[in-house]
DNA sequence: TCATTAACTGTCG
DNA sequence: CGACAGTTAATGA
């Protein structure tokens, strides 16, 4: 893990919410202070327990944020990708920030102090409230979340998983673009990787999925809708 | 070649 | 459904 600069005007990121915010002249003073983290596969750049040093914008790479339970256990909270912030939770509170997050391949992290967020937060207001609308939403997400945990059976959670996975990344030559383990699955899902395993040879045999080494491939989206169907919310 | 790791299976409580 | 034991395959020092 490493820290260097790169500038926002030549990023290529067009989803990212600093980006799209760079046409007004304030956010220039604020975009030059910002750190960039450069991070190899499975680097942990938040550390649980420790104080948030302000907000992390992902620029490029894939990132898991995670909570870790009394037994050990990890539970992945989220799966981000790049134009997604992570950190939003913590910020603006003195309190410890509870949460873990990792590399989950090769990614650039554009860093923000609490300082800088503050001053961009009082001064562009176009940014202030995209952020809010970003929190609600983010809030909505997370009501949607208990009602799936309280709700849906262990098999329920993997489909699930994979149904987001699949539409928030996407498949590429057949498979989705993204490397979890299977370990990585149970944390998701809350439960073990036997379990998770079982579930996926098992949808495998059913045809609905494939597997090409620990990547997996959708291969019949309605099919495994139609399973959590009458929990009607997806994971968002 | 040996050691390590991850995917997977069987079985029990 | 979780926990534990054990097998297999891939990888790499």
């Amino acid at each position: 893990m490493k820290e260097e600069q790169t500038l926002c005007y030549s990023c290529a990121n067009e989803n990212c919410f600093i980006r799209k915010h760079l046409h007004i002249e304030q956010m220039a003073a604020y975009v030059e202070k910002k750190q960039n983290v450069v991070c190899k596969k499975s680097d942990q750049f938040i550390t649980e327990g420790a104080p948030l040093q302000g907000l992390y914008f992902i620029c490029s790479g894939k990132v898991k944020t995670v909570k870790t339970g009394i037994n050990g256990r990890e539970q992945i909270v989220r799966l981000t990708k790049s134009g997604d912030i992570v950190g939003f939770r913590g910020f603006g509170t003195s309190k410890k920030y509870l949460i873990g997050a990792y590399a989950l391949e090769d990614t650039v992290l554009c860093n923000f102090s609490n300082e800088t967020m503050l001053e961009i937060l009082k001064h562009v207001p176009e940014f202030t409230y995209a952020l809010m609308l970003f929190y609600a939403d983010e809030l909505n997400k997370s009501e949607n979340n208990i009602r799936k945990i309280a709700h849906m059976n262990v098999r329920e959670r993997v489909i699930d998983l994979l149904l987001y996975i699949h539409r928030k990344f996407g498949q590429v030559n057949g498979v989705v673009d993204i490397e979890l383990s299977r370990k990585e699955i149970a944390d998701f899902a809350g439960t073990t990787e036997e379990q998770a395993i079982r579930i996926i040879s098992s949808l495998k045999k059913e045809t609905l999925i494939k597997t090409v080494g620990k990547r997996i491939g959708i291969l019949n989206v309605s099919g495994l809708r139609s399973e959590i169907m009458e929990h009607k919310y997806l994971t968002v």
